[in-house]
DNA sequence: TGTCAAGGTAGAAGTATGTCGAAGCAAGTC
DNA sequence: GACTTGCTTCGACATACTTCTACCTTGACA
């Protein structure tokens, strides 16, 4: 693997019915992507972070790791959908996208109300 | 590492204050003993399974691995704080804890309603 | 166009994780 | 007590992950 294709995000909570192989693997590739204490951090740097948004630069001096490790960790967020990244001129702000934090939630107790299961529309996603 | 002791679940919301490295730590232990398909599987099939609960026999034939192979998984969920054996005679039987899962539930959202968050009291833990 | 700064990619090294076979422990049966 | 069944622990091995250094790409500006 290495490559953790996430496509659109499915799954019935955890408590209902028996997961098949294919949701697990699904699943389990985006909740590898926030099993890390460098990638929560970042994900919770960002996500409260003034406007919602952060720049790379905001988020390297906050740890004691390297510019590409960092921008790695960026990465595999990315992939797993879980944050957008938009060049601004010199800079590249980073946002996190609540609709698939919203699901995995979902996924993990029986009775979260829609309201917050749909966050923001699913069909929105774009994601290249 | 190896073992991955989680204490007590903390943790405010992702989306709230940025995280701390300890916090951090912990709560990626969490993720990461879910992290992984085989462990996602089998926690939804305990959930599921009549009663709540299901033994060892039932989860091994569910999977194409060796017995050991699902005694460390389902060690590891253990280990997280994720389910709780029981032998009863000659069985043994797993049931999962939904406590922390609604715990984990609720740092990936900042707005899970309160019912969800304390489905069962923390101070009710004993875990050793 | 040339230079600088911010970030990303590539490849390598060390460490962690998943899986297995062999062996051991616990409970039930004869 | 000996045997069988169910499950865990141990040790080994292959693969995946994290982090680093070196280098490349992109955008701003003189």
């Amino acid at each position: 693997m290495s490559k953790q294709v996430v496509p659109v995000m499915c799954c019935s909570p955890l408590t209902g019915a028996p997961l098949s192989a294919a949701e697990a693997a699904e699943l389990a590739g985006v909740f590898k992507a926030i099993a890390d204490p460098v990638r929560l951090r970042l994900l919770s740097l960002i996500a409260s972070h003034a406007g919602g948004e952060a720049c790379v630069c905001d988020l390297t001096g906050a740890f004691a790791l390297t510019g590409p490790t960092i921008s790695h960790h960026l990465k595999v967020l990315r992939e797993a959908r879980l944050i957008d990244g938009e060049r601004r001129g010199t800079w590249i702000y980073y946002r996190v996208r609540p609709e698939l934090l919203a699901q995995l939630s979902a996924v993990l107790v029986h009775d979260v109300p829609a309201a917050v299961r749909a966050d923001v529309p699913l069909s929105a996603e774009a994601a290249t």
